[in-house]
DNA sequence: ATGTCCTCGTGACAATTATCACGGGAAAAG
DNA sequence: CTTTTCCCGTGATAATTGTCACGAGGACAT
């Protein structure tokens, strides 16, 4: 719990913060706590407080946008090197989370506690440049996400998908249900189950035992 | 063009950025250019390259986003006082505005080319500030956005529609044509037509002349 | 092997939304 | 005044998506 007892083992993520200073990365290792989860833990959940700013070392994590009765709207993928947009700012609005956080992957995270990274906006440039790129990188990811939803129907927005999650997992075989890209998607499992028939028809994709091979999107 | 010689008119938006210092708000004044521009104007069109930082001093501006079709979908408004997020920061990423930023009443804005706000970002705690609690708020509204478009139906959403522009434009009564709803909604006006007519049986709006008076939502 | 659980595919049907076609009315332009 | 233009309302129909119902198959524990 102390966080300073695992300091040796950050040194391996220095690579992902190559735009931090040396005394930064130093803070980070001595302020910040290493949480290992397994794949399909839950980080953060819709409603919950926040009180550090979380940012991924190892694994992949999942973002999703809850509503009332509990969906899960897929929103993007935190990569290696990447941090919760939400949880980089202390404020009122943001007491509460409104977005659930999964790990898809077995993941390694740090968890900053505010205090700290409140004062490092002061004491580091690289620090705010971090979070501001943060700010503006997922801020772009969702206006990608909204041109979808808008703009496409659900067998291109399934298709985008597809390709978003081959991209994060960096693998063409996909080992996921229809059930959960249909509550991913906000749609029902016929529906993707349909779709899936027709992309497979159509040779985009492989329908396996258990999950979707991609061939060509 | 010079910028200085319309220093003397700032004044009076000092109250709006209550937060910045004084010697980052007479910088404002001596590196910003005021735009005055008349309602309907397009401030920014999606594929323009941005090269100054947009502030709204007085009136109100919506933003969009378009698709290849040029379908322009409603995001969210900006009050004076606020900025649009993808013009705070340079990058090589937001070289073209995805967006489409418009005036919707007559509007003073100030621009502030990025020499000077990157500058600013390291010389002023209160501008950093200022950046990130854009981008916090902007990506809130995304998130907001997201959410109606992903779980709700045109009828829930119109409802949200109308609600906001009540709030933004401070007025029961909308000048708006059914059309312009239907587009910036990415429907068509045949459906806004027809909820519109639900929403008046049921009281909630009552249908004008020439827009729509919001009763009770 | 039996029952349970999860997933999938599919037909039938319902709800929502989009599109087409048409005419009316008001305002603006000529 | 006439024509044009814009916006609106509405019926008919189509396309998309969601929901319900049912059965099949695999994994797994008892």
């Amino acid at each position: 719990m102390t966080g300073s007892s695992f300091s040796n083992n950050m040194e391996k993520y220095r690579y992902l913060f190559s735009d931090l200073e040396d005394g930064l990365f130093k803070e980070l290792q001595e302020k910040g706590r290493i949480l290992e989860v397994k794949a399909g833990t839950t980080l953060l959940q819709s409603g919950q407080h926040i009180r550090n700013t979380i940012i991924v070392l190892d694994g992949l994590v999942k973002l999703f946008r809850e509503n009332e009765e509990g969906n899960e709207f897929f929103m993007y993928h935190l990569h290696a090197g990447e941090a919760c947009a939400l949880s980089m700012i202390c404020n009122r609005t943001f007491r509460t989370s409104a977005v659930t956080a999964k790990a898809v992957t077995d993941a390694v995270l740090l968890a900053v506690p505010f205090e700290h990274t409140e004062n490092w906006m002061r004491q580091y440039r690289t620090w705010y440049h971090f979070v501001v790129d943060t700010y503006r990188r997922r801020y772009e990811e969702l206006l990608e996400t909204i041109d979808h939803i808008a703009f496409q129907n659900m067998d291109e927005r399934l298709e985008f998908y597809l390709k978003r999650h081959r991209k994060a997992l960096d693998n063409n075989v996909l080992e996921i249900t229809n059930t959960q890209i249909a509550q991913e998607l906000n749609s029902s499992r016929e529906v993707i189950s349909r779709l899936m028939k027709k992309l497979s028809q159509d040779g985009k994709v492989r329908l396996l035992k258990n999950g979707i091979e991609i061939l060509k999107l």
